[in-house]
DNA sequence: CCCCCTCTTGCAAGCGCTTTCAACAGGTGC
DNA sequence: GCACCTGTTGAAAGCGCTTGCAAGAGGGGG
């Protein structure tokens, strides 16, 4: 039943030659005579063969497998990430074992032991909490997007979270509002807590008072934290969430509050998730470049895989407008 | 600088035993004299220790790796599921492998190849196009969702996509609707083409005409398909979309038109997921229980690793009524 | 007191591959 | 015609682990 898979052993024998030159003719590591590559090939083909990575990893010392720690395969924002990524490692010897986190530090802890433990030639974290202290000690090249980290082999891909709050806040000031909440999160890394440092500069420079509320970065927190923002601050006009799943959470309390968008509340959210353009109205929101990140980190990784120092573009972040803010008049 | 990691002779070494008898301690594979185990478990805590799964699949001939084959990492609907199943596997030695398969037959194949070349101990296939063709010659378990495997070893996680899509169509049909497009898709496995059935057969029952545009199961293509079905059947009261992101793209070209959901128009959708609640209004759609059939492949998955007959539980479908359907007065 | 049995332990082979090294064949230059 | 070089090939070691086998250490029964 379970036919087991043909060696190259037999590959050899059925070829008439050695191990060590079916061996050289699949990986090109010697030159080999016209008429054994002939033979290797086609007994390739006939027995169907292909290499084990088990023995080819330990006998080289390699893995040719790069982690990637994520918080989650259900985030609609992270998803993409990873999807763009993996298809971007496609063509090179490289396979991604992807491991979640699930937004919790032990978890990402025991995740990155089990990538260790899988000699993982290199590293990306997407949204994580995990901090400087593994790094050192990994001795593997890291890359980071959504949080920054330190040290010789470690590169982060970061965008101006901060400026983009700050940009988005005084989008909604220009536009006359003054009692804006914003819906921070405790969940997250640095660039949840750098917009909201954004957000705090806009309001303070305004003269405005900062309200903030928070949620869990998913629409359920989203909701909870817009119920909370209208119990503190009943006349607010606009909300400003850390993420897009957070403002659909916040949109429907205000629908459900009868509250309309943009009529009586101005929304904006952050990432500019596949859905948001789909949000009714359409959300304004603050664009990450979702596929260009993806493509940026495993473009930065396959140069890292390849000894070199990889370059991460400048990508900026900026706001779409759609339909979820409106002007208001004093 | 990459401090190369310990190996079992090291510790063997290190607490004075020979590395087998670390082995036996590690795996638990035969009675060592207490003593020993304190010194190798000492040691093995002193070089902080780890196995390495290449050396050791190699050794025993297992992988404990499982093939995970998906159309794509991005997908709000398989993306979760994904979540609960590797969730499930967590306590498990065995680790998922997740290729994604793009939505192209070509890459999954290519996929598949990946995967048997990694020796994976079991197959699960999230909503692929695979066929019969590839099971047969595998020769390990395969666990399927969202199509049907057949064979010895193969199972296959189904939900009765046509009676629901029936029942979905027979509730906008009770509510008065006459005039219901379906929005389907060529894209997708059988449940998609049984949704179809589902709605042609309560259409033909009622003595409704059958109104079928096709998408992409995005967004994007629910949009198309939502102009195309306006353009075709301008009367048009009400949409069954075939999943719910088609749901949310029919939503936007509605609300751009100036048809308000539902006073002008119906919308039923179907999968539920995370965002669909958080629809404006709420989408009334038919809930496909996503963590439930996570964890019933899951657990059907570690049953089938451990030589046992899977069983997976009989999972309903059910409409959950939101606010997307209006009852209209003929 | 010796033999045999049980329990623990180490030796060594082997998993499937890569890679060094040496051998050999066939030229080439003198 | 001989020494030497180039180019191709196979033998064998080794990657880090598991495991069958056998050796040795005790202990109990005759």
């Amino acid at each position: 039943m379970t036919k087991a898979r043909p060696t190259i052993a037999e590959v050899a024998r059925r070829a008439g030659v050695s191990p060590a030159t079916v061996s050289r003719v699949l990986n090109g590591t010697a030159r080999v005579s016209p008429e054994k590559v002939r033979a290797v090939l086609q007994a390739v083909e006939e027995l169907g063969y292909a290499p084990s990575p088990l023995a080819q990893g330990l006998a080289t010392g390699r893995s040719y497998a790069v982690g990637i720690l994520l918080s989650d395969f259900a985030s609609p924002f992270f998803g993409p990430i990873l999807e763009a990524l993996t298809l971007e490692l496609e063509a090179t010897p490289y396979r991604p074992i992807a491991v979640p986190g699930h937004w919790s530090l032990v978890r990402e802890l025991e995740a990155l032991e089990f990538l260790k433990a899988h000699r993982v030639e290199a590293l990306v974290l997407l949204g994580t909490a995990l901090d400087g202290e593994a790094l050192g000690e990994l001795g593997i090249p890291v890359l980071a997007f959504g949080q920054r980290v330190e040290g010789p082999k470690a590169w982060s891909l970061c965008l101006d979270n901060q400026q983009a709050a700050y940009e988005a806040t005084r989008y909604l000031i220009d536009r006359g509002h003054t009692r804006i909440v914003h819906i921070s999160s405790h969940r997250g890394g640095m660039d949840v807590r750098d917009r909201l440092l954004g957000y705090r500069k806009a309001m303070r420079e305004a003269g405005l008072e900062a309200r903030v509320v928070y949620g869990d970065l998913e629409e359920e927190g989203g909701y909870r934290a817009a119920a909370e923002a209208f119990r503190r601050y009943p006349d607010t006009t606009a909300i400003f969430a850390a993420n897009d799943q957070t403002a659909f959470g916040a949109r429907l309390y205000l629908y459900e509050q009868g509250l309309r968008v943009p009529e009586d509340v101005s929304l904006v959210g952050f990432d500019d998730i596949a859905l948001s353009a789909y949000q009714i109205p359409p959300l304004t929101t603050v664009r990450q470049p979702i596929q260009d990140i993806g493509i940026a980190l495993g473009r930065a990784l396959r140069a890292v895989l390849a000894g070199e120092v990889p370059t991460l573009p400048r990508l900026e972040l900026r706001l779409v407008e759609r339909a979820s803010v409106r002007e208001v008049r004093a």
